[in-house]
DNA sequence: CACAGGTTACTTACCGGACGGTAACCTCCT
DNA sequence: AGGAGGTTACCGTCCGGTAAGTAACCTGTG
């Protein structure tokens, strides 16, 4: 029934034992996806049996759980003063973080694999999902406002279908990347996409491909 | 040892048979995944046990394959003439492709969580992933290479950006999609992202995100 | 046309392995 | 003393694959 909680003293040095768990957890994931990685893959990676995981982390559920927000606090972090950018800032910020990415395979791969496994039913991570595109398609509508407004621009269906292109470009690129790096630039693809769809939002153009 | 090769004549009902199968593998692929949608759940839904299912397709990776298959080539049956179209033709049909989609969120499902699982280890669908990303891209670069002659631009490496980025941006609104069908408008956004990125590759502009 | 023989299309039964989770136990540290 | 941080052992379940058996079907032969 108790989570630890009111629970005696835990040792200084489990924050960190905890910490390289989740670290191999993200490897094991990443590299197996969640339902065909396994506790004793995770376990033998930092010396322990499966079941000294699950005396951690409860379940591998909840492991899963961790793992997902440890990344989004790392993600939160390298932001200067943890505060989310607004207007051109932030489109210069995913820009930034695509390069980023181009080297760190092991954490992209976590959760292109991951998030599209939510997809499938009663997947644990689902929920997390959700909630996260949600945040973050709110977060890129919200920098295109102001970017609009600057320019006495106003076209909320646009924004919204921008904003979500926005985040699907970047990570239908990390596939592609991840099944054949050499083929696709992740970083310059990126930045010339967000900058085609940028450039739509703030001066539309009737386009060559009229109506079939 | 011998796979029906110069065997006697299968059944005439045979052929549909399978084909229910391969509709039942892709409901059940896509809803579960490769790894954890298992054959006794595809064998129930067609009235079979799993045992039936390995005498037709052999094993379960081999049923994968089929499956990629048949997919592909009920892709390729809606294209009139069986001709892949090149230039603007390619782009319309691509819009055409997606709402389309917007329709069967089944088989979309399938091929969103196989295609990202294939970047794991090993797995069984990743040569066909990877082979058939080359191909597309190729194909979106070969339209983007005549709508560029016929302008007389000449940019090989914004094309092969802008190649990837379409396929990109349409997968990755097809995870959001599925995430939450209420808050993605797959098909429309896809045609927007689409124009985008076509308008930036036939007439570039400079844009205010300038350098970090 | 009848009737074998062989093949197809399954089923039932079973195997070996992997998995997540639990319980009991030990042993350090505080 | 007692909890934190493990280990070992075990359980029940599920999975893909194989082997053997069976009924239905097709086909070549007389």
């Amino acid at each position: 029934m108790e989570t630890g909680r009111s629970g005696r003293a835990p040792r200084p040095q489990t924050r960190a034992r905890r910490e390289e768990i989740l670290k191999a957890a993200v490897a094991t994931f990443g590299a197996k996806g969640y339902h065909k990685g396994s506790l004793t893959e995770i376990a033998d990676q930092v010396g322990m049996t499966h079941a000294g995981i699950l005396h951690h982390f409860g379940s591998k559920d909840a492991l899963l759980m961790e793992v997902l927000e440890y990344r989004d606090r790392s993600d939160v972090a390298d932001l200067p003063d943890h505060h989310i950018p607004g207007g051109a800032e932030l489109f210069r910020h995913l820009v930034r973080t695509a390069f980023l990415n181009a080297q760190r395979a092991g954490i992209v791969q976590a959760f292109v694999v991951l998030s599209a496994e939510s997809v499938t039913d009663d997947h644990p991570a689902r929920a997390f999902f959700e909630s996260r595109y949600a945040t973050l398609r709110g977060e890129v509508a919200r920098a295109f406002r102001v970017m609009c407004q600057e320019q006495g621009i106003n076209e909320p269906d646009t924004i919204d279908k921008a904003a979500a292109s926005i985040l699907a470009v970047m990570d239908g690129l990390q596939v592609q990347w991840l099944l054949d790096p050499a083929a696709v630039d992740l970083a310059e693809a990126s930045e010339f996409a967000i900058e085609a769809i940028v450039a739509q939002v703030l001066s539309p153009r009737e386009l060559p491909l009229g109506r079939a």
